[in-house]
DNA sequence: AAGTGGACCTGCTAGC
DNA sequence: TGCTAGCAGGTCCACT
């Protein structure tokens, strides 16, 4: 489920609680992504400052660095009292006075990964080449158009990437163009400056209004089923291969760009 | 520099 | 009912 809303509300969820908290203990499950680059009992006693988001990555600050979380595919957290003994899929617990924060993550393609800063080390590393934040006033049609000049990737990828900004996953991507009219096909460099002007609005839309339901497709987020319905509820072209389109009624197609899943609509969207 | 394809790992679903 | 192929919300890295 990590686009970034749903990081985003993870993060609300709990850095209020946790922040001020002394860590007493540190467990780790099965390797993640990448080692987490310190001894673990380097974190114990050291106390829990702001927990602040970047792309889809979050920042939990610690009095001599930090730790850069990232939940990948299927990863999630929780903070509680009282989690329970770990699950098979649980790799990662930061266990506070206040509480533990466990990282759950069947796939394990997500990450907790020791840096001395966010710009230093390893975190600078993964957060370096980062795009603007969709919520930043410097996201506008003008540096969408500015940094797709000359590339012919497609506008899809280009938002996918993250270089560009970030935030967007394959699902927000696919419904920002929906919104914008614009074909996922066309090449970067393509998009006029006009319809840059829309897609800049429309993700920002899009991520926004996620980010105000989020709350709902996080709450299931242990249900795949019930996570899968809210997604069908919202999405408009997500995932909806073979069906009308709730705008013009043409029929959403499936494509594969860089190997991952498109949906369009062939009536409203155009190169 | 930009583009392409592979890699990581597990669980679920559709289809036979 | 059981097996298998295909698919999944991310993104880094090596190679051309």
């Amino acid at each position: 489920m990590p686009e970034l809303p749903e990081v985003e509300v993870t993060r609300r969820s709990f850095a209020e609680r946790i922040a001020g908290a002394r860590v007493t203990a540190v467990r780790l499950g099965k390797p993640l992504r990448w080692p987490l680059g310190v001894d673990p009992q380097e974190l114990v006693a050291q106390r829990v400052g702001p927990v602040t988001r970047r792309g889809k990555y979050l920042w939990l600050a610690l009095e001599r660095g930090g730790l850069l979380l990232h939940l990948g595919m299927s990863g999630s957290l929780a903070f509680g009292a009282r989690l329970g003994t770990p699950g098979p899929h649980d790799h990662f617990d930061l266990v506070t006075q206040r509480g533990t924060l466990r990282l759950t993550d069947p796939r394990r393609f997500g990450a907790v990964v020791w840096s001395p800063a966010p710009h230093e080390g390893a975190a600078s590393k993964l957060l370096g080449g980062l795009g603007v934040e969709p919520f930043d006033d410097a996201f506008t049609g003008a540096h969408l158009h500015a940094a797709l000049r000359g590339r012919r990737v497609s506008i899809k990828e280009a938002l996918l990437g993250g270089r560009i900004v970030v935030g967007a996953g394959n699902i927000y991507a696919c419904e920002a163009l929906f919104e914008a009219g614009i074909d996922p096909r066309t090449p970067g460099g393509r998009v006029s400056r006009a319809r840059c002007d829309l897609l800049a609005a429309a993700l920002r839309r899009t991520l926004l209004r996620a980010l105000q339901t989020g709350g709902s497709t996080l709450r299931d987020f242990r249900d795949t089923h019930g996570a899968a319905g809210e997604f069908q509820r919202e999405a408009r072209v997500y995932g909806r291969a073979g069906q009308p389109c709730v705008r013009c009624g043409a029929t959403i197609r499936r494509v594969v760009q860089g190997q991952r899943a498109t949906f369009y609509c062939p009536g409203c969207q155009k190169r």
